[in-house]
DNA sequence: GGCTTGCTTGGAGTGCGCTCTAACTCAGTA
DNA sequence: TACTGAGTTAGAGCGCACTCCAAGCAAGCC
């Protein structure tokens, strides 16, 4: 069982924040748009986008209407982004998400999704590891053939099964 | 340098075709377009869309039309089926075909693309190991909590940051 | 002959994940 | 006051990788 120490991150610039995986990060309304879209990699209009479609909770505005994000923020967004990398759907980051959101009692059922993710990472792991094994091959091959075919023109001519 | 010699193969199934990666396979017309979908858990329509746009060479026909995949079509699917499992896109996939369509001069081409490739599989697998680590955290972490909330009805409410 | 099954075609449609547009506001600087 | 630049919105559009449709054909079986 984890236990969560409050830690100090009013000083993380954008990029740390979300870089920085913290259970309990800072909600102070602190980066503009751009700079999120320059720290996640995303664009503004994603970002305006995740939050239309309740990826994101509403984010704090300035006075005059302005997005500020804060570490927590950040904090999801660089969350979503691996789930994003492992090919998780954008309906499922939502289902997350929404579990999140109710709180308490959908600790079990976001458990349970994240173990089925895991369960698919690991088979793209495998899936991975299979494929590198066949390009290794092939680029062996190649790189044969290549020196083949670059010292002796009048080879015979084979088919090439891709 | 690899030497081909040349093997049997008349007898495989569709299934052992689609799974064996030889480079000089069988080109026999033989297999039905349900026996290939069934073997490469594409949708007929997708074998005949992945033929009308070039990623399959044109497939043998019967006297009445109907189309028969040789061993050769299988492997070369089979291949597909991995460049697709590690994201490469229909358009680059079509790339590489074509110049395997265009013989001996293109081997250099096709090796630089596939260690491209393979430099983007190694890239995917870390992030994926990444992860994994950050999943296996947080699962770990909810396997905590969740037990708190079964026990510990009253426990504070901590706001939940994904 | 009539029915079913499995296939054919070109082209239209679908779902996803953005991506862009148009018209606008606001803050800051010369 | 004029201009610039960064931001705002709802909604339309786009590229990808399929996926489906309608209409038809050929073979096999009762």
């Amino acid at each position: 069982m984890a236990t969560l120490a409050p830690i100090r991150l009013d000083l993380l610039t954008c990029g740390q924040a979300y870089s920085t995986p913290v259970a309990d990060a800072d909600r102070t309304p602190r980066h503009s748009i751009s700079e999120v879209a320059a720290a996640s990699g995303l664009t503004a209009h994603t970002l305006r986008w995740y939050e239309r479609i309740g990826l994101l909770d509403p984010v704090d505005r300035t006075h005059s209407g302005q997005r500020r994000y804060s570490d927590a923020d950040l904090a999801r967004l660089a969350f979503l982004g691996r789930l994003r990398l492992t090919g998780m759907s954008v309906a499922d980051q939502l289902r997350y998400v929404e579990l999140a959101r109710l709180g308490n009692q959908t600790y079990e059922a976001r458990h349970e999704l994240l173990v089925e993710h895991r369960e698919a990472v690991r088979q793209q792991l495998a899936d991975l590891h299979a494929t590198l094994a066949v390009l290794d091959y092939k680029i062996d091959l190649y790189a044969g053939k290549a020196a083949d075919a670059a010292t002796c023109a009048t080879t015979d001519r084979k088919k090439q099964s891709a």
